[in-house]
DNA sequence: CGTATATATCTTTTT
DNA sequence: GATATATACG
């Protein structure tokens, strides 16, 4: 098969394709056929390669488009490889198996899902979905979940899935003490209600495939005939399950070609294993490894910046990016500025985006990358005052909102009467008088039966186990169900929306609800009906859902992008805002608690990929306080901005790290920085200072009397609900109070306010 | 049964 | 500061 393909002229087509690329890109492409693992460092041109190299397969007849396997991580990746595929080739991929891990595995799945005890109108459930029935799961075992909570349960068996681990093969010295040793009995059970739900969670999308592929030979080798090329997009991120899957898939062509950066590996929490790039010449033997070094993105200064960042972690493979740029073209220096809060941080990018934008510079060559989306909240407060557009990508998702998901649960109900999930959330909303004590009693019913709560609920219309006016209610909602099933199979999937919608009350509920999100809500429907409008089917539009998670947002406007480092990767800008460059912050704190010297090395590559998105700026901030989780936080400077090499950057003045005037006296803030050693033992200071402005427009800080700490006896008070009063006691946080008007109560120092 | 109020917990990053 | 859960009351 080689053989023959190597005696393949290239085309003219093909040839022109190579034509823009460096040596070592060009390798990268020609080497077609068997394993390749290509070594992309940041801005070197890997989706160029990878687009390039599609198409030259395509163009040499290689290939047919239904013979390939493109595999990327993120929706964003595999449409944006899509479009360059399109414009290189001058027509549609059609055919192509291009799409994440995830939509991959499960379009595969659905056409064998018998195979692995599912029907092919799984539901696809997500986290939210996930939490709920791992509850159920462990209150059903009879284990607190206060004490063993569903979303920690959560996670253990998610990274069992990543590795790859059914029930039956999770190596005893893994069970861990969750629930006393119970997490895989619960992983168990956990399994077997997604089976009675017809539903399969993320994990077992790629899950499902393993078992697909060893228990039917046959399947596998069908998939072996079908692909002939594959290709892999961020190979560093993968985890065991996803390289377990491909090295099957492999084993029939081994024209399997990979790229990564050991230095972008940024899902170590999530189960990747940058293990796998090093296994990958002793899995695939004769494997070409082709390093791309020479950076065509940024300016010397960033990339010296990123470089020397980088070189402070161990364990590296080791690359040297390079550019060709001479020294007089080094280009600005990054930029480190400290500041007070996170409110003048916010207002510093502001006054930079606005100088750019003076300047010329487009809105969207410009991006803030923070670390968590809380961080996003002070950005989008600030733009919005300054009259700068924005778009957040990622953060609060169109389909994670609540509406959208009632919405939803209507139509996943529709679709498969089992979901019990879907029935769970919407049996009641809009409220037909059914609460607890009646679910209650339909659910051991259903239990009892061994039935779905929609069966359930059929059956029990027609008897009288419930009280009447619990039951008509009950025998509304189901018929209802019914009717609109029937009509699901001839309406399009908006048109269906809308009845829907109207008849089972819930846009009514929102028109009656005077609440200030309403209207906000209403709109969201609206444009969920919108954008079902653009499938075929229910099933469709519901598959698109589950895997994409949010709605199409890059619209070419000029805005400002927000986003988190995550998901930065892989994307470019001129100028790049890096805010909260402070120890706990970034590195995050929990990161390093959970995973000790690699969580932190992890945080590192996280710098290192927010220096590498800047094409000619960047610029690092931190800020001394910080509100976290609603309370005043202190922080030092982040020890990644000492690692940052002094020829590559430019430390400004630290406002706010010296004298603040108040009124005549002065005050120094406990600013200076402590001995590494300190860092600990500084970090849950609460500052009680905050901001004031005076009549010239200059700002100072004044430290509060008391601050946020917790009131003592006879200090003055203010409770929302109870007005004044005056604190008689105290017991830790727990306040005994005179209110003036409400009496004596016992309050929460949460609550109160020093008055 | 539904509503209002009171408390608890939370935030890392995502397919 | 926001949102789920627990409790009290109508």
């Amino acid at each position: 098969m080689n053989e023959t393909s190597q005696t393949i002229a290239p085309p003219s087509v093909a040839s022109h394709l190579l034509d823009r690329l460096n040596e070592a890109q060009r390798a990268a492409v020609e080497a077609a056929d068997g394993p390749v693992l290509v070594l992309a460092g940041a801005g070197t041109g890997k989706t160029r390669v990878l687009t390039v190299r599609l198409a030259y397969i395509l163009a040499t007849g290689r290939a047919a488009p239904g013979q390939m396997l493109a595999v990327t991580f993120t929706n964003k990746a595999a449409r944006e490889m899509s479009e360059r595929i399109g414009h290189l080739m001058g027509r549609p991929t059609d055919g192509m198996w291009l799409g994440t891990f995830h939509a991959i595995g499960a379009r595969i799945l659905r056409r064998h899902a018998e195979l692995v005890g599912l029907k092919s109108n799984f539901t696809i459930i997500d986290q939210d979905d996930q939490l709920r029935l791992m509850k159920q799961i462990i209150e059903a075992a009879g284990i607190d979940e206060k004490r063993w909570p569903a979303r920690m349960l959560t996670t253990i068996v998610a990274r069992w899935k990543d590795k790859g681990w059914m029930p039956d093969q999770v190596p005893t010295a893994e069970v861990g003490d969750f629930g006393h040793g119970k997490a895989l009995d619960l992983y168990r059970d956990y399994q077997t209600r997604l089976g009675e739900l017809n539903a399969a969670d993320f994990g077992d999308l790629l899950l499902l495939n393993l078992k697909l592929f060893m228990k039917h030979p046959d399947v596998l080798a069908d998939y072996h005939r079908r692909f002939r090329y594959i290709l892999v997009d961020e190979y560093q991120d993968t985890n065991v399950s996803q390289y377990l899957w491909l090295r099957l898939l492999a084993q029939g062509s081994k024209n399997i070609c990979c790229v990564g950066d050991d230095d972008q590996s940024i899902y170590g929490w999530r189960g990747a294993e940058v293990g796998n790039i090093l296994r990958f010449e002793e899995d695939f033997p004769g494997a070409k490894v082709i390093r791309l070094e020479r950076n065509y993105r940024s300016t010397p200064n960033i990339l010296g910046a990123a470089s020397g960042l980088i070189a402070h972690n161990q364990g590296r493979l080791g690359k040297t990016l390079w550019t060709e740029a001479k020294d007089d073209e080094a280009g600005d220096p990054v930029k480190i500025q400290g500041v007070w809060d996170e409110a003048e941080e916010a207002r510093t990018v502001g006054e930079h985006i606005e100088d750019l934008q003076r300047k010329d510079a487009r809105l969207d060559s410009m991006a803030i990358l923070v670390r968590a989306g809380y961080q996003t909240r002070a950005f989008e407060e600030r733009l919005i005052t300054i009259g700068v557009p924005y778009r957040v990508i990622g953060g609060l998702r169109f389909y994670e909102r609540q509406e959208i998901r009632d919405a939803m649960a209507y139509f996943r109900l529709i679709r498969q009467g089992d979901d019990d999930l879907a029935f769970q959330r919407i049996v009641n909303t809009p409220k037909r008088g059914l609460g607890d004590k009646s679910l209650q009693q339909l659910y051991t019913i259903a239990r009892g039966r061994g039935q779905s709560l929609l069966s359930a609920s059929e059956e029990i219309v027609t008897t009288d186990e419930l009280p009447p006016q619990r039951r008509a209610g009950l025998r509304e909602f189901v018929e209802s169900i019914h009717r609109w099933r029937a009509q699901a199979s001839h309406l399009p999937p908006s048109e269906l929306a809308e009845i829907v919608l109207d008849e089972s009350g819930y846009t009514g509920m929102w028109m009656v609800d005077k609440s200030v999100q309403a209207p906000g809500r209403l709109e969201n429907l609206k444009e969920l009906v919108r954008a079902m409008a653009e499938f075929e089917s229910l099933d469709e539009f519901l598959d698109h859902v589950s895997l994409v998670m949010d709605i199409d947002n890059n619209s070419a406007d000029d805005m400002v992008n927000v986003m988190t480092l995550h998901a930065a990767k892989g994307l470019e800008f001129d100028t790049v805002f890096l805010p909260g460059w402070e120890e706990g912050i970034f590195p995050n704190q929990m990161a390093i608690d959970e995973n000790g010297y690699k969580g932190l090395e992890e945080e590192r590559r996280l710098g290192y990929v927010g220096l590498t998105r800047a094409r000619k700026r960047a610029f690092v901030l931190y800020a001394a306080n910080r509100t976290v989780h609603g309370q005043w936080q202190n922080n030092i400077p982040s020890r990644f901005i000492d690692e940052l090499p002094d020829d590559h950057v430019e430390r400004g003045e630290a406002a706010g790290y010296g004298f603040v005037q108040d009124e005549g006296s002065l005050w120094q803030i406990a600013m200076k920085r402590p001995a590494y050693g300190n860092r600990q033992s500084n970090y849950h200071r609460v500052i009680e200072a905050r901001s004031q402005r005076f009549g010239d427009g200059q700002e100072v800080y004044v430290p509060v009397g008391r601050g946020q700490g917790v009131p003592q006896t006879g200090d003055r008070v203010f409770h929302e609900k109870f007005g004044y009063g005056m604190v008689k006691g105290t017991d830790g946080s727990k306040l005994d109070i005179a209110f003036d008007k409400a009496g004596r109560k016992k309050v929460l120092a949460d609550f109160v306010k020093p008055a």
